[in-house]
DNA sequence: CTTCTTTGTCCTGTGAGTGGAGAAAGTTGG
DNA sequence: CCAACTTTCTCCACTCACAGGACAAAGAAG
């Protein structure tokens, strides 16, 4: 099948398209009510789309009283590819152009390997996922990387956890191999859009989005944009210091956030507690599966050992002594607490939020839900894919 | 004279106000460089500008070269009113179209008096700048209070430190006196507008203000517009866990930032610091004064009185550490220190900076100035006038 | 079957905006 | 002082986006 090139030529088609995105297939009665144009414009717009291929004919709608009208969707046989590379892991999913996901596959792989490595191991993938029918080519990719990156360009930065990707021109490598547009960004940003398309963050314009998996990062949105600062390391909380003189972290620095609560953090602080014989239940864990992860720390606090619980309760609390200065700071609408250590849930979610309830103004936290993330290891490929239909349904 | 009620009809005009105020007088043809629009076009607007009155011919301007082109400026006899309400004191200046201070004027008051009787001191001052010539009447008027403000309404909400203030209409009462319009807004995030529009910030789009006066609060620019959060209550920084377990803090918690430097804490600390014996030099000061004030301080050190000096230090350090964080989080691309407190000058700086390039990292600290602000005390009124002149040179 | 409502199409009018032709006003070099 | 070149301003014709009305088509309700 040819791949769709087009794109809205137009401020108004694009808004077109965003609605047919993010409401699913419309009349064009129901379109007009929704862009403030006229109808005989609306008409001529719609009609422009339908030619480029972008939007088809979809049947008749209901009757609202009088004539049918007639349907139109998005183009059913498009197709975006979301990535989504974590510090140990690598999503890819395949949506439609209603950002839908059609397939995801997940394969645990390391960045530390480089990005030639894993750029094959995301190309297999594809592969793999085109190959089960679902689809014959792509029309745009996103992708995420668990690092800072320079946006216009699409290429990371300074990457801690990830040396050998500084400068790796991501965007142009992979859309060179998909042949397709691509947008690259920051992993926490594209779970934010994510949240933002299709999950919690649905109604709100300004929120934080925290990530805690192998690392700690968080998400910025302002007005419905996600901000990512003047270098685009804006987010970077991870080396906030969260205790003074606290333990040594790899930034050089004591007491960062992410030394002493994230992922590694956590597994690192359970496997110590077992070996001191602090805790049974880890010691079993560690015993047969021969290390420990935020997983074990979660089930061992399920079933109710006070040391597991006691660790998720003082990550929760340090997490919420940095969230707290930044509530303060950002004054935001909603707080979104997402990624792998999320399994630890209602126990982590309740140590935040004393933490934030108790150290930031009444004004800030009045009215401020503190939510776990909706759409789980789905909302990174999700965002990735809303970044590049963001970018190929604006005007060109 | 009659007041000018004229708006901009439409976006052309609104951006050609906006040139002719921070750029100052200027040729019909040098406008024509900026906009983007045909020559004929521009004649029309710039002429429906003339009919209103906001903009008045000016002359012609020196040759390009060619026939000489005429030139073109805001209305000289516009005025508008700044009015920056701090914890201590009041300014109000009153300025032209291009915000230029013709009158300046500033009084000790406490803002604890209450709304009535600040008002009331305003209107005092307004009265005696239009006494003395500088004005027959005023086309619009800014205002900053020291504490969150629902900014759509112009409404303080919740300030803690203006107690009685809580939800008085301001900007209703103001219009009332003043008979023109009025915007509202945080004293900080108008100390921002100040130094973009006319200080250090003229040229950056993401950045930090930091006021450190008798509180500390932090003034948000994104993509050159305030950001003023949920519920307008962004950049108040002043409670962010600075010193755990540190000092009780008038919020309840303990260790806020402003609990440890501002000027109220660095007064007191300095007068316990004399009363101690630990300094010579501050006890003279308070003995000649009856009190002591961050000028104090500032004046010890500059003498090299050594616990003057450390006490600066210490603050420098405590602000540098939550502002460390900060731009972890937000990746600004300049951080602007300002408010009574700069009379500490560059040991204060210094110390801030020390602590900011240590704990941040690289990525976002790289290339950051953090500088002191240029404006001084007339940031906050040329800020106001920046705020309603925004408002009235904006489509209508 | 009649009447009302909704939807879609066609057509004309309007206002925004462009771009070119000249006229007006200057500069520069002989 | 004059001729040639530049810049600026004004005027006019043309294009284009868009609104809004007239009318036809399609359906609902009584």
């Amino acid at each position: 099948m040819r791949r769709m090139t087009a794109r809205p030529a137009n401020a108004h088609q694009a808004r077109l398209l965003q609605l047919l995105r993010d409401g699913g297939p419309n009349s064009r009665a129901q379109l007009g009510d929704q862009v403030d144009l006229s109808r005989s414009k609306l008409a001529v717009e719609v009609d422009r789309l339908l030619e480029t291929g972008l939007v088809v004919a979809d049947g008749l709608a209901a009757s609202r009283g009088g004539r049918r009208s007639h349907n139109v969707r998005l183009n059913p046989e498009l197709r975006f590819v979301g990535v989504d590379i974590g510090a140990t892991s690598v999503d890819v999913a395949v949506t439609n152009a209603e950002l839908e996901i059609l397939g995801h596959i997940n394969q645990p792989m390391d960045v530390r390997e480089g990005p030639v490595a894993v750029f094959e191991q995301v190309l297999s993938m594809t592969a793999k996922l085109r190959a089960s029918g679902l689809a014959e080519g792509f029309d745009g990719a996103g992708i995420g990387v668990p690092g800072p990156v320079r946006f216009p360009e699409g290429v990371p930065v300074a990457p801690p956890i990830m040396p050998g990707w500084d400068g790796f021109p991501v965007r142009e490598a992979l859309s060179q191999e998909l042949g397709c547009p691509v947008m690259v960004d920051n992993d926490v940003n594209l779970m934010a859009l994510g949240e933002q398309h299709a999950g919690v963050a649905r109604t709100v314009h300004d929120f934080l989005v925290v990530k805690i998996g192998t690392g700690i990062g968080c998400g910025i949105v302002v007005g419905g944009d996600v901000y990512r600062g003047t270098t685009g390391s804006a987010g970077d909380i991870g080396h906030i210091q969260a205790v003074p003189d606290g333990r040594q972290c790899a930034c050089g620095n004591r007491g960062c956030l992410e030394a002493h609560f994230s992922g590694a953090a956590l597994a690192r602080d359970a496997a110590e507690a077992a070996e001191q014989g602090r805790s049974a239940e880890l010691a079993n864990r560690l015993e047969a599966n021969g290390g420990l992860s935020a997983a074990d720390v979660a089930a061992a606090a399920a079933a109710g050992d006070a040391t597991a619980l006691d660790l998720i309760r003082e990550g929760g609390r340090s997490t919420g002594q940095v969230i707290a200065g930044l509530v303060s700071f950002f004054n935001p609408g909603l707080v979104v607490i997402g990624g792998g250590v999320t399994g630890l849930g209602h126990n982590l979610l309740a140590a935040i939020r004393t933490q934030v309830y108790r150290q930031s103004l009444p004004l800030a936290t009045g009215n401020l839900p503190i939510v776990l993330g909706e759409l789980g290891p789905t909302a990174g490929v999700i965002g990735a894919a809303r970044l590049i239909s963001d970018h190929l349904f604006s005007p060109a």
